[in-house]
DNA sequence: GTGAAAGCGCTAACAA
DNA sequence: TTGTTAGCGCTTTCAC
């Protein structure tokens, strides 16, 4: 009967607000937005809201924000991508359920949802193998990264299950970015043997290497394969478009949301790193055929968005 | 002396939470999490924090969530890039000030902050006629978007106002994407006389205008100049780096921001639309002077980040 | 000036 | 089962 309750009332009654903290890095952090749609969208089936601040990596921001998020009486809290914080005092003292979400640095730490970077590897690498590729080099992140390690793992591991040796100057580090990627390939354009296909870590570094193998008269896929990582929204607009393992952001921020609900019920929840893997979007840098391609989903809201004003579905 | 108010208790007697409602199309909208982050920002000024709901496009949800924040009592409402509203009647009835940015389609609305795409289209005319630049073409984009037709106009007008003619051929509509760009370079291409630069609506096409005029065996810019708009963050790693007028996604949300905190404290705002101008980047796509470059501020966040981690500050 | 008390809308506990 | 009431923590009002 057109009853709409005071939820304000309520929460302080039940001392339950149906609100959760989102403590971000950043929104503007490329994996952020995604995570924290993952979080909303399951938030809503279970009628939460969420309140967001941004701690911009710092320590003292962050400390601020808990605070902040506490006094306003929120249920629970995510850190999405925060840097380095284990909870402040103040936090455990309230007993309010949290949980991380792909932090980047630091050790392994409780309560956490990560991409699983080894098994999405595997995923990348299985593909070269099975288009016939056995010279397979890797241009790996920065080592402070625990995407960065696990990925080299995932290539030693896999190159070593494939009895293959990985020959000197195959594997190089470099810097996530353009630039980082494109000397990276000079470098390894120059190695000999020269291999077949790159593995790159992430799809910055495979746009530099795409240019650098062009510069060096080259062609992708013909001459040299290449597989990155992240499925950045730029890696199917490149052409040739990037074969690219994703990083599952948007699965991820729900799985810790869901995570998060169930402790909120009180049920206990295994405290080890919760690991998501990516999937693999098949595309042009491998030369894979045709017919394996993965079939694009349209950018939410584009297609909603054109039945309503009659303008096409615009890619993001 | 550590006493912490209780925003519950506070919010229900004096019928203020220090919170806003933001109703967005979509959290991954490309310039949905800069104009967050400008509200954001503005909202930690004057302690306000904001719930974040996305309406997908859906008029459904989008009342929804009016109602669902509008029983959250909160102090007032921004809409982002919301589609179509014009705010429902429990709205109206609720009392509470809002605002929109960046409304994309449909007619011009009461208190609404818009880019200044005239304006910002003068910058990326004026830019190629200082550069010598006479015979401009213009691919715009789908004119069901009120950015593209200000973008139209303020082509129309600068080349008038510099006493060119228009060629017969070298205004083109278009849709927004890679694909759009690349096929309308290449009737334009085919112009006579041909431009000798394009002014080019988004950076999306304008990527496509790059590889179309490369595919033709010209380059940029010495053979053709390209300007685009929107700045995003692939603009300044594409080669060459794209000259672009940004769209101030930011500064708008920051704006509306401000808005609403002064209906908030009950000073009447002027109703009409608030235009935001972006900036030129001056990059490589024109051929301009090295000099004249602007200079690349490192994402937010990277450099911060860098100092914590020692990892470089990487382009997002 | 200082201090006590009422009441915001709700739910949980208790009484009938 | 149904109905009544106390009280969550704050601010505002009103009495002193």
């Amino acid at each position: 009967m057109e009853y709409k309750p005071n939820w304000l009332a309520r929460g302080m009654r039940t001392e339950r607000t149906n609100t959760i903290g989102i403590i971000a890095d950043d929104l503007l952090s490329p994996f952020t937005p995604p995570i924290i749609r993952g979080i909303q969208d399951f938030l809503r089936t279970i009628d939460y809201l969420g309140l967001i601040i941004n701690s911009d990596w710092d320590p003292d921001l962050e400390r601020e924000a808990i605070s902040t998020l506490l006094g306003r009486s929120v249920d629970g809290m995510i850190f999405v991508e925060s840097g380095h914080l284990a909870p402040t005092e103040e936090l455990e003292k309230a007993g309010k359920p949290y949980m991380f979400v792909h932090r980047l640095f630091g050790a392994p730490i409780q309560y956490s949802v990560v991409p699983d970077d080894y098994a999405g590897t595997q995923l990348a690498m299985e593909h070269l193998f099975s288009l016939g590729h056995r010279c397979i080099a890797h241009i790996a992140g920065p080592s402070g990264w625990h995407s960065a390690r696990r990925r080299v793992d995932g290539y030693v591991d896999s190159m070593h299950q494939h009895g293959i040796a990985i020959e000197a100057g195959w594997m190089l580090e470099s810097d996530w970015r353009y630039e980082g990627g494109f000397a990276a390939t000079q470098q390894l354009l120059a190695t000999d043997p020269c291999p077949t296909a790159i593995y790159v870590a992430n799809d910055h570094m495979a746009w530099g290497t795409v240019e650098a193998i062009r510069a060096a008269g080259l062609r992708v896929p013909d001459d040299v394969a290449i597989v990155s990582y992240d499925n950045r929204s730029f890696s199917r607009v490149l052409r040739p478009k990037l074969t690219t393992v994703s990083l599952p952001a948007y699965e991820m921020g729900k799985k810790a949301a869901e995570q998060l609900s169930l402790k909120l019920q009180g049920e206990t929840v295994a405290t080890d790193e919760v690991k998501i893997c990516g999937t693999l979007y098949i595309r042009e840098s491998c030369g894979a055929d045709p017919s394996l391609r993965t079939v694009e989903q349209p950018d939410v809201g584009t297609t909603v968005r054109h039945q309503l004003t009659g303008v096409p579905p615009v890619s993001n």
